[in-house]
DNA sequence: TTGATACTCAGGTATTGACCTGAGTATCAA
DNA sequence: TTGATACTCAGGTCAATACCTGAGTATCAA
């Protein structure tokens, strides 16, 4: 229970950031090093490094070290809870329109009713 | 364009926090009060309304002051923003999953010729 | 073997975030 | 009108975040 809530916390948490979704958005299309994914982003390579081990950590993304070259690749499950739990909330909120519409439209029979 | 970057900023970032997902949760299931929303929650009701101040700074949740109570609900839009951004990313990410099947399918012919 | 590459680690600063307390203000009920 | 209710505002602390610099350590290419 307080881990999925936890790993909620991390993914969201990861996701705040454009930096980050950038990274995400660029693993789109494919694995990459982590200097292609730094490269397009005007910061000190060390603090790219730093979202990086934030995606990591939320396990949005997952990486491997094969020589120098670390290459890293999205990893589906995290981005699928974070939907998953929204689509949650928007049913349940839908639900709320759907009774606040069937209680309005008894309520209109029963004006219909008292004309 | 940025707009639209720091509004998905300020939705990821305020869906972070479970006291503020909770509150999401709460108003599923109709608006509500800041003081009912705030019961189930422990601790100061002060630090309880900052949660709610950016709930509201994200676009989550909208609310309307009658006399001394203030009564909040869901505004779907934010959520359904944040919802598509992460099934973008979704597609994308599968394309590239589709991408390499049929990639490794097309390797698997060649094999196939070759023997 | 030497130099360049691709990280990795340690530490420093400035801002933001999550809580708190204390002191309002406006509304409603008796 | 008086007291309780439902917030609201101001400020303070402490930890976490987002950046930085500087100094490693491996690995690979020549």
């Amino acid at each position: 229970m307080a881990e999925y809530q936890q790993k909620l916390d991390r993914v969201f948490h990861a996701l705040s950031d454009p930096t980050r979704r950038a990274v995400i958005q660029q693993l789109g299309s494919g694995p990459a090093s982590v200097s292609a994914l730094a490269d397009p982003h005007k910061m000190a390579f060390q603090s790219f490094s730093q979202h990086l081990k934030v995606l990591e950590d939320s396990g949005l993304v997952i990486s491997e070290k094969e020589g120098r070259v670390r290459t890293c690749k999205i990893a589906g499950d995290a981005l699928v809870n974070a939907q998953e739990w929204i689509a949650a909330q928007r049913r349940r909120w839908n639900e709320q329109f759907d009774l606040l519409d069937i209680y309005l439209s008894e309520l209109q029979e029963k004006d219909v009713d008292d004309e």
